[in-house]
DNA sequence: TTTTTTGCAAAAGGTTTGCAACACG
DNA sequence: CGTGTTGCAAACCTTTTGCAAAAAA
């Protein structure tokens, strides 16, 4: 299935440049988040700047394309901002599984209830860390 | 209430030093998250060195004295880790607010029976944003 | 006394800024 | 054409490393 990276940028309001598809494009491909590191070399036939990587990274974040993701890692994964998910990681070997089972608007309501400065929850993040399979079996 | 730090670095199996005490102190003393920058601060008067907090940081985490907190605020947030709790971060001012209540164990266990590839759960992280009442009034 | 911890200086790494050239709309 | 984007160099800031002196057990 073909995505149209064109109307996506257009369609957030942000210019369409070859960098921004290209960046874009490997966002989509990628799909679990990586650091800006990874995505850098990944786009190493594009010859795109790092900095300009992180500048477009930002705008994109801006404008909703993307998210940031905290795994525990020390470093700052991104992944396009698509369908809302979480994510378990293996804390031995780093994989990563998406899950979109997230009813946490129950708990949401009952912290509400609790919580005595805040009256509504905008966002939510949630990450599970356990052992995959194959690591469990070693 | 008295805390004996003494006694919670030996539990821990850390070694008692000054600057270990002043820097649990001040953990315990502030509760809520905290940079490395803004701990620095508050030990201002102990003079001790940014890098022997880093240092200090890092053992005590590694003994699980003390955890990193994600509140996408890009830094590093550090606190106690001595009740499991989560947090609900002010989008607009930053306040925090801790919470206790967390079933997540339902929604793992749904999580594991779905998930293909990992059959054990050991940590979670969940952090709430949302909008504080002083901020919701203005 | 042996091992760990601390402070200082310096290195390393990741991220941001300034600016001129370029490209999108 | 005007404004936003890109690449390069350099600045910046946070975190890490090396090493000798000091302190813990």
């Amino acid at each position: 299935m073909k995505y149209n990276f064109t109307k996506g940028l257009k369609t957030k309001g942000l210019k369409v440049t070859p960098a921004r598809l290209a960046i874009f494009e490997t966002l989509f491909k990628i799909k679990h988040p990586e650091t800006v590191q990874e995505i850098h070399k990944k786009l190493k036939k594009n010859k795109i700047d790092l900095v300009t990587l992180y500048r477009t990274l930002d705008s994109f974040e801006k404008m909703g394309l993307v998210r940031k993701v905290d795994l525990h890692k020390d470093a700052v994964y991104y992944e396009l901002n698509m369908e809302h998910h979480h994510h378990i990681v293996c804390i031995k070997c780093g994989t990563i599984e998406d899950f979109k089972v997230c009813n946490i608007d129950l708990l949401t309501k009952k912290i509400i209830r609790k919580a005595s400065n805040f009256k509504t929850i905008n966002e939510h993040c949630l990450e599970l860390f356990g052992i995959c399979n194959a690591c469990a079996d070693n």
